[in-house]
RNA sequence: GCCGGAGUGGCGGAAUGGCAGACGCGGCGGAUUCAAAAUCCGCUGCCCGAAAGGGCGUGGGGGUUCGACUCCCCCCUCCGGCACCA
């Protein structure tokens, strides 16, 4: 223990008990003056002409298990930038609240039966009062948490903006529904047989090419039905019923992002796939803006990355197959058009469409009970089945399509590795040219016919489809032919429309050895094959290893397109077409780019086909089946339709419920549905406009909650108006503090897709609805590390709890049970292995100062890095250093070392002040701290000497450290005599003049090595710099006479002597 | 397999083309103390050497450069993410 039971300290040293008096009390002053309460624009005590900074810490879910240590990494981060933009004269925008929606709380209620509002405002208490005790600098006046009515009242009527919205194809947002209404009322646009929204001539906005115009009817064509679920199929939010995650555990449904390797992210249970009439929001319609949008984000590569991939953008085309003896085409999307004369099968989802038909009508060769049987046990696999079986399953559907570029008649598979959901759920099979059609194929039997080959290759086929009778009888003659014009045409890299007349070239040239018939550059290289034999040789070689003996094995081989069917691997590569041609179309001898855009066109012509982006994002599954979340502000009539809650009525509160216990059935049931007496109202009790629904009409309320991520979307907009209650934020504090998005947004990399997609989704809804002004909430991201304990792990790579190891003299551990040798590692804390810190602890041992002082100097603040209690007493005692600086610890007075002010300590102390405002800026707080304890070191003398510090110089060092131990360092401030409180001075100012030197002490390297240094003027050139080198007295008598063979002199910075 | 990040003393880390190891922990020695804790002062990359000094040294191999932890190529290991996405 640091504190001193006999009390033989010096009265006035900073020690443990001294922090937790004087931090509280700090507190306590702040609160009281509301020195961090934050004016919003508009407001007295605001000052409009100071920039603003909006720095924001990710919510937390305030656990029953209080803070980690983890929490306070990120939140001293940013209240050390927050304390120090304050200085810099800024308006800071720091604000704390709680994201306390989620299942936690529910399943506590499960088991006990408590309300899970009580569990988590308990919670949240104790939350508040832990982060408090660290000092932050947070505007509490702006806290809310989502369970507030007054918070999820808005949560809900953002809900309903995005269900009265619709997106715009054309301008590539969202609008009101109503817009959309006006537009099919005034007859600009129609809808078509398939459901879509087209133009009034039927080119369409989504998917084009097969509609014919005829189909298009006009919004007063329409039945009333017929245009309800038109609105609706077009909302942002929609009722679909599809297959969705379903997890029996937790009982709910899952989006999948919340699904890892078949297991639910929270949890890790098991995930079935399970179809469910669910609310569904339409983040697909912004894949590319949430892409686009992407690039002038300053946030971490990684999680941009992350991003990107997640909605996974690919660029092919949507191609028509003819289905024998049907009248629909099948349709599907492939990134590889420039392979369809490669597509030997096609394969559908067991969950497709033609599957079910084939199922109700099969076809001639259709093995019925097969089929049955496949599609039942696909369906009822689950996802980590799926994902655990490696081998490829599939059954024939009994149907066979027609290859539009080769008029092949083609079998249709049924197979799970092709996704439902993933582009059209049917996939033209090239086996050839895709690692897993290839294995599929080999698995039945499938046809392999390869349509790309690498260069090398090209020119062997083309020689192969080229051979004369007479070459293919000589065993030698094809190989030197083929040899030379495989090395004619790689070393002029000539065009494939040149393979003709070069073949010819080199047989003229065999024959009569001349240079006739060929152009003038590639006779130049014709007498270079000739001087080349060992080349020509290696061709050769080459050639033989492909494995043909004769030349008609080689035919064989690539004129019958055997080649990489052979080779037992698909070439999945860009290559060189070949074998792709036919009467209206040729894509031989063309690269992959000119491939695809040549067949593309030729598909566009002939009305089968089109260029089509895909993307991997799903729409976001927004139901979920529990109780403790926000209710869906929507009620069905006895049709089933459904109509939005009033905006006046809302929030729909929850009722309450006697048990949390979720009904047991096959049919997912939401939990909510026990209310019965909630969920079956009148239209009017329910709130629903009367314009809309007689209040009579009785009606059921919807019972599916929101998913936790709800309250996180929007939350940052809250911050800027928290209390306001007639709009989810007034429009002047949104334009002012979120102009630009959040400054600075810190937290956990675990949010780098859920969170930070969805958040970005309705900030951009919002955007286009204009109830926002930025287009991006988060400016800045930055994802702090995690930090780990101590851990023991056996040989076979299980861990031990800390509590069961002993530490020996040798500085190995073993464990006490069993005696075993285990080694010490890092790993989350947990409670299982015993090693989890608690801050409260930390804090009554060093006080709040030092801790955050500890985590920040780590190490960078995003790195992933081990606690280790010994060594905070580092910081410990640089605080005690810093203290003593300033006071004299045996009578509590300040130490002024009058006008004494030393110029070295002066110009290092400006020094300091400048680093660590950069540092705060990079987030670099680790290096800041370095540079402040290299100050104390240098200021503090040994015992018994006078004080070197001028109060001047003490306050400004005071400042610089305020916002790093804001605690001590208003303690210093008020004992050095300043005015108010160090947390509203401003940044200490410095001298740029000072950071320059004028000497400089200069390295003179020799053979690879410091041999000397030298002091001279920080502006002396090259030409002096060398000078003094070479008169140095240790150069000299390194180089021992020897004449150097150069000499490097860099001003300010180097000289190297080469010897 | 693909994408992103990292590899530096006993440990956390600093240095982003110019003195490797700032700063902190730990360790060793000393002061203080009856003694200990706490605190303070000094030393502390490894090897050879009594010392002066010398050699080696930033995961491994190669390259660029007067000069490489830093830039380029290949490889290894660890962490995070994705993974039948056509």
């Amino acid at each position: 223990m640091t504190t001193d039971a006999n009390g033989s300290n010096p009265p006035a040293r900073y020690d443990a008990a001294f922090a937790n008096r004087i931090e509280p009390e700090w507190q306590r002053r702040w609160a009281e003056a509301g020195v961090f309460r934050q004016a919003n624009p508009g407001e007295a005590g605001f000052d409009g002409a100071k920039p603003k900074f909006y720095c924001l810490d990710m919510f937390p879910y305030p656990s029953g298990a209080g803070l980690h240590v983890g929490h306070p990494e990120g939140y001293t981060a940013t209240d050390i930038v927050c304390r120090y933009q304050r200085m810099r004269g800024k308006n800071v925008l720091h604000p704390m609240g709680w994201d306390a929606f989620g299942l936690p709380a529910e399943q506590y209620a499960i088991q006990t039966g408590v309300h899970p509002a009580e569990t988590t405002r308990k919670s949240i208490d104790n939350f508040r009062r832990q982060l408090q005790r660290f000092g932050f600098s947070y505007d509490w006046d702006r806290e809310f948490a989502t369970i507030d009515e007054g918070y999820y009242k808005w949560t809900q009527w953002i809900f309903l903006k995005i269900y009265n919205s619709w997106f715009d194809p054309q301008q590539q947002k969202a609008r009101p529904i109503g817009d959309l209404v006006a537009m099919l009322e005034g007859g600009e646009c129609g809808v078509s047989a398939w459901g879509e929204l087209v133009s009034r001539e039927g080119a369409r906005g989504t998917q084009a090419f097969t509609g014919k115009p005829s189909d298009v009817r006009l919004w007063h064509e329409l039945t009333t039905e017929e245009r309800r679920g038109f609105l609706d199929s077009q909302r942002l939010a929609y009722l679909d019923e599809q297959t969705v995650n379903w997890c029996p555990k937790l009982g709910t449904a899952l989006a999948n992002e919340e699904v890892k390797d078949g297991r639910s992210e929270r949890g890790s249970h098991p995930v079935y796939r399970k179809p469910l009439r669910q609310w569904m929001l339409r983040i697909t319609a912004y894949c590319d803006r949430l892409l686009q949008g992407l690039e002038g984000l300053d946030w971490p590569e990684s999680t941009r990355a992350m991003q990107q991939e997640w909605i996974g953008k690919s660029v092919g085309a949507e191609i028509d197959f003819e289905v024998e003896g049907r009248d629909e085409a099948l349709r599907v999307f492939t990134t590889r058009p420039d392979t369809i004369f490669g597509a030997t099968y096609m394969v559908i989802a067991p969950e497709h469409w033609l599957v079910d038909e084939m199922l109700d009508e099969p076809a001639g060769e259709t093995d019925a009970a097969a089929l049955r049987a496949y599609v039942e046990q696909a369906r009822n696999r689950s996802d980590v089945e799926r994902q655990e079986a490696k081998e490829k399953t599939g059954v024939f559907t009994g149907l066979y399509a027609v290859n539009p570029a080769t008029g092949a008649r083609i079998p249709i598979w049924t197979a799970d590795y092709v996704l439902t959901g993933y582009g059209t759920g049917a996939i033209m099979a090239v086996p050839a040219h895709d690692e897993r059609d290839f294995e599929f194929a080999q698995k039945f039997g499938l046809e392999i016919r390869d349509v790309v080959y690498p260069r090398a290759l090209q020119l062997v086929s083309f020689y192969a489809h080229h051979m004369t009778e007479d070459e293919k009888a000589d065993d030698e003659k094809w190989k030197k032919t083929l040899a030379d014009f495989m090395g004619l045409c790689t070393t002029v890299d000539s065009d494939p429309e040149l393979f003709g007349p070069v073949l010819g070239a080199v047989r003229e040239r065999r024959r009569e050895q001349q240079t006739a018939g060929l152009t003038a550059e590639q006779a130049a290289e014709k007498g270079h094959i000739g001087s080349r034999g060992s080349i020509s040789g290696e061709y050769i070689v080459s050639i033989e290893s492909l494995g043909a003996k004769d030349g008609q094995a080689l035919e064989d081989l690539f004129a019958g397109g055997g080649y990489w069917r052979r080779r037992g691997e698909a070439f999945t590569l860009a290559g060189v077409c070949v074998h792709s041609k036919n009467a209206e179309v040729s894509l031989d001898g063309l690269g992959k780019a000119q491939a695809i855009e040549r067949i593309t066109g030729w598909l566009e012509k002939k009305g089968i086909g089109q260029e089509k982006v895909n993307y991997r994002l799903r729409d976001w599954l927004f139901s979920r089946q529990r109780y403790w979340g926000e209710p869906v502000p929507i009620v069905f009539d006895e049709q089933g339709d459904h109509y939005p809650v009033s905006e006046e009525a809302l929030p729909v509160t929850l009722p309450p419920m006697t048990d949390y216990q979720p009904a047991e059935s096959d049919d997912p049931q939401p939990l909510l549905a026990k209310a019965g007496a909630w969920v079956r109202t009148t239209a009017g009790d329910a709130g629903v406009d009367e314009d809309t629904l007689r209040p009579e009409t009785p009606v059921r309320r919807e019972t599916n909650t929101m998913p936790g991520w709800a309250g996180s979307c929007w939350y940052h907009l809250r911050y800027a108006d928290s209390q306001n209650a007639e709009r989810f934020v007034g429009e002047e504090a949104e334009r002012y503090w979120l102009k630009d998005g959040v400054d600075l947004y810190i937290g956990g990399a675990e949010h780098a897709v859920l969170h930070l997609l969805y958040a970005r989704f309705w900030h951009k809804v919002l955007f286009d609805l204009r109830l926002v002004s930025s287009d991006e909430p988060y400016r800045k991201l930055f994802h702090q590390g995690m930090i780990l304990s101590h851990a023991y792990q056996r040989k076979n790579k299980t861990l031990v709890p800390i509590n069961e190891v002993d530490a020996r003299e040798d500085g190995t551990f073993v464990e006490r049970a069993t005696g075993e040798a285990v080694t010490q590692i890092a790993a989350k804390m947990s409670k299982s292995l015993k090693n989890v810190v608690n801050p409260d602890e930390v804090i009554a041992e060093f006080g709040a100062d030092t801790f955050r002082l500890y985590e920040m100097y780590m190490g960078p603040l995003e790195a992933t890095k081990p606690w280790d209690t010994r060594a905070i007493a580092g910081m410990y005692r640089f605080l005690q250093r810093a203290w003593r600086l300033a006071i004299d610890e045996s009578t509590g007075n300040v130490r002024d070392g009058g006008g004494s002010d030393d110029a070295e300590l002066e110009k290092l102390l400006q020094r300091t002040i400048a680093k660590v405002g950069d540092d705060i800026e990079k987030l670099s707080f680790n290096t800041a701290i370095a540079a402040m304890i290299e100050f104390v070191n240098a200021a503090l003398p040994g015992d018994g000497q006078s004080p070197r510090l001028s109060v001047s110089q003490l306050e400004r060092f005071v400042r610089t450290l305020a916002p790093f131990a804001p605690h001590l360092a208003e303690e210093l401030w008020s004992r050095l005599g300043q005015e108010g409180f160090v947390s509203e001075a401003s940044w200490a100012s410095y001298d740029p003049a000072m950071l320059i030197d004028d000497a400089v002490e200069v390295p003179v390297q020799m053979k690879g090595k410091v041999r000397a240094k030298l002091l001279v003027p920080a502006d002396l050139d090259a030409e002096g710099l060398k000078a003094a080198a070479l008169a140095d007295p240790k150069v000299i008598e390194f180089l021992a006479g020897a004449k150097p063979e150069r000499v490097i002199a860099i001003p300010g910075k180097m000289v190297n002597i080469v010897l």
